[in-house]
DNA sequence: CTATTACATGCGAAATTTCACATATGTTTT
DNA sequence: AAAACATATGTGAAATTTCGCATGTAATAG
């Protein structure tokens, strides 16, 4: 995992907030991420494919759903970076966690 | 500093390396990083700018020469994640160390 | 089998980032 | 003061990234 391209995949707002939410989550389907961030699907979905394709995410259908979640065999150093960066600015993406974390509890999605 | 803004900053090739050797060898200047990355001055010049508008790195002259060294006022996880990225990546940026170290050690520059 | 829901991707346009060259600024040397 | 050296920046072109729309694929529901 070259770090220059890691960094890359932190550097775009859609993707760092996903990854911020799924790494407090554990792991959140494509529609979740939609509503949490109000985004379309497509862009929601290209920049989670982006994240896969690094080896940063992993998904795992379940149905009609795809859940996207840290991929396990990332290196110690890139989990550690995540984390550390969700845990330092919850205020960056905690409107975006609320939203998530509603739209779960209610009974519409997942 | 938005966390975004932030790895924006570390996903550029000549940015990271820059940083990484900055941050394994506490300070360096401009001309250090031209030769030990091989790079042209206004390239060099322009990315270490960027670093330094963005607050991650200082600078301060010393008779012609500029040096460059990490900002001591950056969140502790923002250099955390610099140190780790420098600790875990060492083949990424060798090769520009080793000529950092060497062109130091001749009697030619600053 | 058809319709619907959830997600992925091809593709050209728009936006952003990076680059190269020229030139400007600041400092020392002579 | 002039020349030389180190660094910074203006500017437009080139490269890369992101976006939006249309369309494709996979799974479930009826």
């Amino acid at each position: 995992m070259d770090p220059c391209t890691f960094f890359k995949c932190l550097a775009d707002d859609t993707r760092l907030k996903s990854l911020l939410l799924i790494a407090k989550t554990d792991e959140a389907c494509v529609c979740d991420l939609m509503q949490a961030l109000e985004l379309d699907q497509p862009k929601t979905s290209r920049h989670l494919a982006q994240l896969r394709k690094c080896d940063i995410l992993i998904d795992e259908r379940r149905g009609k759903w795809v859940f996207y979640k840290l991929n396990p065999a990332l290196p110690q150093w890139a989990k550690d970076v995540i984390v550390k960066a969700a845990e330092n600015n919850s205020e960056y993406f905690r409107p975006a966690l609320q939203k998530l974390i509603k739209s779960r509890s209610s009974l519409s999605c997942c």
